[in-house]
DNA sequence: AAGAATGTTATGTA
DNA sequence: CTACATAACATTCT
């Protein structure tokens, strides 16, 4: 489920439930990566999302580094928590709520130097402040590699996962399979800001939506799922009814119009 | 109910 | 050095 926005959100909504709380942290299946039980009742300085990566700052300058992978997925409850569902990985109780961490491909604790190494490795994420936008341009615009490749890349541009690819190249009317470098830097702006609007809808639906409500006809919280998308999926293209073709594109599937993306 | 899936990393090859 | 392919890993949803 996981890409850019929801990590976002994630990290606004612990923010606001958890920091500067002395919380519970325990492990109750055990087996995965165990050494965040050595976290049990601390305070909770922070929360901050990096592209697709989380970071919990504890009193005692621990991190706690969490990345969703492909099927990590958070389950919010109020306090006390539920008998736990499936293999959680991670538990967090506080006063008044609580999550669950299954899945995850990482859940470590780790050190201030390490953190700073993993947020330097990506590259511009559209949900922060502080995106380097010139140094994303500067990869691109220097590629020989596919823009399809490009998005999916997090040391490009960091959040951006196989939907929102689909969704934003679509938009710009851009082909998959052109080379970085033959993007002007009025196309790079151009998709830059799409995947800023995109993600930043992303965060306050906690879902990706990439139609226009006002098309659909309905508010975006009652958008099905197959009108909350553009591309990604489709059969037809929604502007010019062509078939929407999807083959697979840096080992992810890509879907788009081969009329209008060019 | 089998198969696809909103991902990353490590490793090998050209 | 870059680019690309492949495998490994985790679990949920349809």
């Amino acid at each position: 489920m996981p890409e850019g926005h929801m990590i976002h959100r994630v990290a606004r909504d612990h923010n606001r439930l958890y920091r500067g709380q002395q919380l519970s942290v325990t492990s109750p299946q055990g087996r995965f990566q165990a050494s965040a039980t050595k976290l049990d009742a601390k305070t909770l300085e922070r929360v901050d999302a990096y592209g697709k990566h989380l970071f919990y700052w504890w009193a005692g300058d621990q991190v706690l580094h969490i990345h969703l992978g492909l099927y990590g997925k958070f389950r919010n409850h109020r306090s006390p928590p539920p008998t736990p569902r499936g293999a959680v990985r991670l538990r967090v109780i506080g006063d008044t709520h609580a999550f669950d961490l299954n899945g995850p491909t990482a859940c470590e604790l780790i050190t201030p130097t390490q953190q700073i190494a993993i947020a330097d490795r990506l590259g511009a994420d559209p949900l922060r402040k502080d995106a380097d936008i010139e140094q994303a341009w500067s990869r691109i615009s220097r590629s020989r590699s596919v823009i399809g490749k490009l998005l999916l890349d997090q040391s490009v541009i960091a959040g951006v996962g196989n939907v929102y690819r689909a969704e934003a190249l679509f938009v710009n009317q851009l082909a998959p399979e052109r080379a970085g470098q033959t993007l002007d830097r009025n196309q790079f702006d151009s998709l830059w800001q799409t995947l800023v609007a995109m993600l930043r809808i992303g965060v306050k639906y906690n879902r990706i939506i990439t139609a226009d409500p006002d098309e659909v006809g309905k508010p975006p919280s009652r958008m099905n799922r197959s009108e909350r998308l553009l591309c990604y999926k489709k059969e037809c293209c929604p502007r010019c009814k062509t078939a929407i073709k999807s083959w697979e594109l840096g080992a992810r599937k890509m879907y788009a119009c081969p009329a209008c993306q060019v």
